[in-house]
DNA sequence: CTAGTCACTCGCACACTGTACGACGATCTC
DNA sequence: GAGATCGTCGTACAGTGTGCGAGTGACTAG
């Protein structure tokens, strides 16, 4: 069996000052978060630390291992409210606006998430208070699971397409208010052969970006939860 | 402007035997299909073609250019119903099992789909007859780019974390009827603390792992449409 | 105090990546 | 024939993850 990071326990005492693997991680996430998945390189980031690219695989076996860690620390910011609160519905929500608003100050997520496993302790964690969330429902034990998870699905999937918008909006270096980028234009170009195509894009570049992107994203959400409110004992 | 792949045209003559775009997508599809996004290097496509590696870039201007011509690859396999064959409900789900089935042909896609704007012919075209078969629900304008883009994102998230799934099972090499792989093993080790994600997990491995994530798969979008179809001509 | 052992650091090297450049040949047009 | 254009490719460069082994400091045992 893979010995995965996170049982790996540290490697005990201190000694004289040192690396640590949460030193490693917060400066990882620093350059994921503003350079992105291209610009976090093992040497970079000893550079960052003070320190030769190689100590660092005292701390963590791949690079991979650290992304891992990375992305756990993501689920770890996630709220996920107690169904006493408010209820599982208004619950569902705030989940899944406080995935959403997690991976936005992440993008680079969606990068990487869908090639692992997400089963560190933060994932646990996040998934067990989900559980108990959608299980206020009503919802029989096998229906529980699926609830939970299409709207995990639903939230990363939305907000992943969301990133790769607000990326290229950003790299185009054009104003937000007017969001009319290369990339459109191109789309535009492209999307001369298709009436409906080239509607579309031009009602969507022509609202507010952040407005726009969120109203699709609650659109959606919200149809999302009616339907599954309607299979609640059914 | 950025001069997209899209609308560079082809170099005019062929002249001799020759390498061709075409070939190029074809044979790097093969390498993709079968090894992944870390399996495609420049070098090996070349001898693949039985070319010399920088050959390749008279016809593509870069890596992330070839891979933006094979994602547009997978946009055309994907089927969209009209709405008059069936409606639109049955369209819908038809085009969610198309685009499902497609992604798990070319379980790479969500690797590099997130990366960048789709914005080839073929996406153009996909969007054009999805934006037709959503547009017979009822809704308004505006309700089509939403409903249409809370389907697709609800899909291909679905789907990536299915494929996630699928190639760890795959690469664990342990049956497909009891996957209980080494991933789940290490996932019960940490949810040991909680018993709620415990009892999931077991849930979920202890059915067949085909049905399980298509089930799952139809549960959602089934639930998704639902709310769609109760905010029509609201 | 010395000797040994562990925790940790890091320079070097290897195999590999994408791709810029410029030389080269083959084919077409005059 | 002479040029121009199309297409191929060897070489080279800067960069990647990381295995290896030598080195350094701090601790513990005698």
């Amino acid at each position: 069996m893979k010995d995965w990071i996170w049982t790996r326990e540290r490697k005990a005492a201190p000694a004289r000052e040192t690396l640590s693997r949460d030193q490693i991680v917060a400066a990882a996430m620093a350059i994921l978060d503003t350079e992105g998945v291209s610009g976090l390189s093992m040497r970079k980031l000893g550079t960052k630390l003070g320190s030769g690219a190689t100590s660092l695989y005292w701390y963590v076996d791949t690079k991979d291992d650290l992304v891992d860690l990375l992305i756990d620390e993501v689920w770890g910011e996630i709220d996920v409210p107690e169904p006493e609160l408010a209820g599982w519905r208004a619950g569902a929500l705030l989940f899944g606006h406080s995935l959403r608003s997690a991976v936005l100050r992440h993008p680079w997520l969606p990068e990487v998430m869908y090639t692992r496993p997400s089963i560190g302790p933060n994932a646990m964690s996040m998934g067990s208070r989900g559980l108990v969330l959608f299980g206020a429902a009503g919802f029989s034990e096998h229906e529980i699971d699926l609830a939970m998870g299409s709207v995990m699905s639903y939230v990363l999937g939305t907000v992943s397409a969301e990133v790769a918008t607000r990326e290229m909006v950003r790299k185009s270096g054009r104003s937000e208010e007017n969001w009319v980028t290369d990339i459109l234009e191109q789309a535009q170009a492209v999307a001369g052969d298709y009436p409906e195509m080239q509607k579309s894009v031009r009602r969507r570049t022509s609202m507010d970006l952040d407005s726009g992107l969120t109203e699709n994203f609650v659109f959606g959400l919200d149809a999302l939860l009616d339907g599954l409110q309607a299979r609640v004992k059914k």
